[in-house]
RNA sequence: GCAGGGGUGGCAGAGCCUGGUCAAAUGCGACGGGCUUAGGACCCGUUUCCUUUAGCGGAUGCGAGAGUUCGAAUCUCUCCCCCUGCACCA
């Protein structure tokens, strides 16, 4: 009994060792590429550069397999491109401007109970002390802090996960040399003209004079908060005080039907530019704070207004009317101007006679109101005077943009469309805000620019970032002098040295790197950054630098939901990225990732995708291991021979194909070949083949592991080691091209059909005990006309019949079934070579028995036998006999 | 509303650009079988319907409808439904 329980554990265990030792080799070749620092690229004028980034992780918390996907697919392209020769530039950082850092910061500090246990769950996904814990959440205190502990703790999760990441190159966005960088980038997009300043509506808290973001607002992430522009009318109410009503600007072109006051509420009489206006109380300091001041002389409420006013006339319109509480008078003016559905757009040139020009009425749009922040004061819209932006819809800078743009490859190609639309969408984009960690706009300090403006072009900064802090630069002295030479070759080296200190040939190697290294040949993300992100990051390339330094290409991929439902923190159905390497195997992951789904494809984490994924790497952990230790004993016989060249042949072909695949990005179908179908094609060769050849074998499986090493290299490593290969697999290059033999793998191909064939037969004959099945391979003249179809691509039956006359002799009737079988329109259709059909079906008799429920497999050629049966084969479909 | 993407078999998800070889890859599930004392794991097979103790047959079919074509899941048009983004949130 103990003993059936012990081998019960350890069969459900199969699965948990195989992990532990994925995991376990993991973390030895981590180690091993770390201390060997084969992931660190230098200027190599040998060698072809390709500089590829991933957008830096935001650390306000542990990152989850969602993003976990962007960085792997990244890392699969890097490896990839490595093994082509390449030398990859693979950098990281991270981004910690802005306001939700500091956000968090104050949340806990304000002692936020669920808040507090949420930082705490996360902190603990990384640490187990909870002494160790606590202080953590203590130092969160410090916002630098959290950015830290979450940084280092990515950086961590980015190594466990095999990213071949070149470190040095780290900085955050609120380095000071970072800092400097973005104020040159700002200079530069200034001086182009492609920053202006104006007014702007944003959400504000009265109380504290300050301008509000999502996370300061109580139930802000819920509340779906909008900033809604109302258009304003006035209507007479009596020779000089006028109703100022308003609505939605996006329905103000309907024809106005009624308006509508709440009684209970309080409104005021107000002068404003010489006229007296009726509006809600509420609405006084909004609009003060709008710049529209209005004195008030007089409040009332609601149901006085048509008590004072009988005679009201509102000549366009049809109704005023009291509401109860239907009217909230918290929006806009509290007076409800009702229209018919917005008109046509051709008849909207028509103004509203009674539109006062010029002016909005902004408010917030939520889901409750009023909106109030975390502290309690009330949120209002107010519009700020001298707020910055960057001006994306001026047209020079558009049309180089798009320029820029069409000279990137975008994959996949379908969202060229999506880019085009954002560009044409993109117009003065607010680029500062008065609050956040980040760079000072450096020609109005009193702003900090904002997350999404900062970067867009910190690529560039990627290149000299290293040697900039190793040279010990001091930010302050990285004048604009500086960053022009390095980036775009002006100015004099000499003043640069003078300017900020450096020495000469450090300023050089800068330039000289950055010009090996830009442009940036491969940008990688998730799709939903078109609309922002990736559409800044062109049209800041196209503004600062020379058309042959803009982006080469982009990539896209798409998001990971679990079990069927997106990923939230809300739904705690998260699983963090620390997980993966720690409960399951980084290997695993990068597999699942990118067999589970093309790149643009939605995928789904699944329990029971996750274990058939395992056992299948298991299984072709196994079974390579085992076509690994075999020796040779016998020789090769002219069965076996063939078989070998199959085998070869398959594995070349794949391997090939694999290569096609990984270039178009279709990870999926490449990792398909190179993996699964390698491991069915050497399953295949093992079992069938009587004695094996050890040169062919060990070449196809250094092909192989070479095919999936950018997919799993940690494994791959781990098998290219241990099958006596030397150095790191991750530095090999892509195995060189050789010929193989295609009629074999039709062969191979035709043995499959038959299968097929007599197992169709033995369904149909269902209850019979024939085990024996022969096998007639076609005349040879049958497989001379197919040649002839196919290069004479004849138009009719008759046509063909008659032109082959000749072959065809007294076999008038096969011959015209095989020409309506094999003239198809469309195309050719490929069959084996008659000599390597029949060699390969003697060959693999033993695969058709196992695939069949036949015992007696006889191969014979037409010419042997005197069966009707024979008439029915066909060139790659041979004739089968069933019997006992 | 505007813009983008999509609707395929019990489910998930390829295919669609470049129409025929697509009753439609692959995985999951279900069913049957093998191996097992048994379960799990693993292996083999079946999984729209009809016909057939002999394979290369027929029907229906890829959101709905219409069209183009010798031929449509694939191209065109109309309609219905679903998802995503819409700016200061990163």
């Amino acid at each position: 009994m103990d003993i059936k329980k012990s081998m019960d554990v350890s069969r459900k265990e199969d699965n948990t060792q195989f992990l532990s030792y994925l995991r376990d080799v993991e973390k030895k070749w981590q180690k091993a590429w770390s201390d060997a620092k084969v992931f660190e690229a230098e200027l190599d004028n040998k060698k072809q550069k390709y500089f590829i980034t991933v957008p830096y992780p935001y650390p306000t918390g542990p990152l989850h397999i969602g993003h976990g996907r962007s960085y792997t697919v990244g890392d699969v392209h890097a490896r990839y491109e490595r093994m082509q020769g390449k030398n990859v530039l693979f950098p990281m950082a991270f981004h910690i401007t802005g306001s939700p850092i500091e956000s968090i910061s104050n949340r806990l500090k304000e002692g936020d109970v669920e808040f507090t246990n949420l930082y705490k769950s996360y902190v603990s996904i990384y640490l187990s002390d909870q002494e160790k814990i606590d202080n953590t959440l203590k130092s969160f205190a410090n916002p630098i802090e959290v950015a830290n502990f979450f940084a280092s703790n990515i950086c961590r999760d980015f190594d466990a996960l095999g990213l071949s990441i070149d470190w040095r190159h780290k900085f955050t966005t609120g380095d000071a040399l970072y800092n400097s960088f973005v104020s040159w980038q700002f200079r530069k997009l200034k001086e182009k003209g492609y920053i202006t300043t104006g007014s702007y509506p944003i959400l504000y808290a009265v109380k504290e004079k300050q301008a509000v973001g999502e996370d300061d607002i109580a139930g802000g992430d819920e509340l779906a908060i909008e900033i809604k522009e109302h258009a304003a009318f006035e209507a007479h109410v009596s020779k000089d005080i006028d109703l100022l009503c308003t609505c939605p600007a996006d329905i103000a072109s309907g024809e106005p039907i009624k308006i509508t006051i709440n009684p209970e509420a309080t409104y005021v009489i107000a002068s404003f530019n010489q006229k007296k206006l009726i509006t809600s109380e509420q609405s006084v300091e909004k609009l003060a704070n709008q710049g529209k001041n209005l004195k008030v002389t007089e409040r009332l409420l609601g149901k006085e207004i048509l008590k004072r006013f009988p005679t009201a006339s509102c000549a366009q319109y049809n109704e005023l009317k009291l509401a109860d509480g239907q009217v909230n008078s918290d929006v806009a003016s509290g007076v409800m101007l009702e229209t018919t559905p917005a008109k046509s757009k051709d008849l909207q040139n028509e103004k509203n006679a009674a539109l006062i020009p010029d002016f909005l009425f902004y408010d917030i749009a939520a889901e409750k109101l009023p909106v109030k922040t975390r502290a309690g004061s009330k949120v209002i819209v107010a519009v700020v005077d001298g707020q910055w932006f960057i001006d994306y819809s001026i047209k020079e800078w558009k049309s180089v943009a798009r320029e820029a743009l069409s000279e990137t490859k975008v994959t996949p190609e379908r969202y060229r469309k999506q880019f085009n639309d954002a560009f044409d969408w993109l117009a003065k984009r607010p680029c500062a805000r008065e609050r956040g960690i980040g760079t000072r706009l450096p020609f109005d300090p009193k702003w900090i620019i904002e997350p999404l403006s900062d970067s867009t072009a910190y690529m560039a900064f990627y290149v000299v970032s290293h040697k900039l802090k190793t040279a010990g630069a001091h930010p302050e002295k990285l004048v604009d002098q500086f960053w022009d030479y390095v980036f775009l070759g002006r100015g004099s080296l000499k003043n640069v040295e003078t300017l900020t200190g450096l020495e000469s040939k450090t300023i050089e190697s800068m330039r000289t790197d950055f010009l090996y290294w830009y442009p940036v040949d491969e940008r990688h993300t998730a799709v939903a950054h078109i609309n922002n992100h990736l559409s800044f990051f062109i049209f800041t390339h196209a503004a600062l630098f020379p058309k042959e330094l803009w982006p080469k290409s982009i990539a896209l991929n798409n998001l990971v939901i679990r079990d069927g439902t997106k990923m939230s923190k809300s739904k705690g159905n998260v699983i963090p990225l620390f997980d993966i390497s720690e409960k399951y195997s980084s290997d695993l992951f990068r597999l699942f990732i990118i067999s589970a789904g093309e790149l643009d494809s939605v995928l789904d984490w699944n329990a029971a995708g996750i274990d058939n994924m395992a056992s299948r790497l298991q299984r072709f952990k196994d079974v390579f291991e085992q076509a690994n230790s075999f020796h040779n004993e016998g020789t090769l016989d002219k069965k076996d021979a063939l078989l070998a060249e199959w085998f070869a042949s398959t594995i070349e072909m794949n391997i090939q194909t694999a290569k096609v695949l990984y270039d178009s990005y279709k990870y999926r179908d490449a990792i398909q070949k190179a993996l699964f179908d390698n491991l069915n094609c050497i399953e295949t060769y093992l079992k069938y083949s009587k004695e094996k050849d050890r040169a062919v074998v060990n070449n196809a499986l250094e092909k192989i592991v070479l095919g999936i090493s950018p997919v799993v290299p940690h494994l791959a490593e781990e098998l290219w080691r241990n099958t006596g290969r030397e150095g790191f697999i991750s530095l090999m290059r892509w195995p060189e091209e050789s010929a193989y033999n295609k009629l074999l793998i039709e062969g191979f191909e035709a043995v499959n059909r038959s299968i097929e064939d007599i197992n169709k037969i033995t369904k149909i004959m269902k209850g019979s005990i024939a085990k024996k099945v022969t096998i007639i391979i076609a005349d040879d003249w049958k497989y001379e006309l197919v040649a002839r179809l196919n290069m004479q691509k004849p138009k009719s039956i008759g046509e063909a019949l008659s032109t082959n006359a000749n072959i065809i002799g007294e076999h008038k009737e096969e011959a015209s079934e095989i020409v309506k079988i094999f003239t198809r329109i469309g195309g050719e259709t490929h069959v084996p070579e008659r000599n390597i059909e029949k060699l390969m079906t003697s060959a693999l008799v033993e695969l058709i028995k196992d695939h069949t429920n036949m015992n007696e497999v006889i191969v014979l050629d037409a010419v042997e036998t005197n069966s009707d049966k024979k008439f029915k084969a066909l060139p790659g479909k041979p004739a089968i006999i069933i019997s006992e």
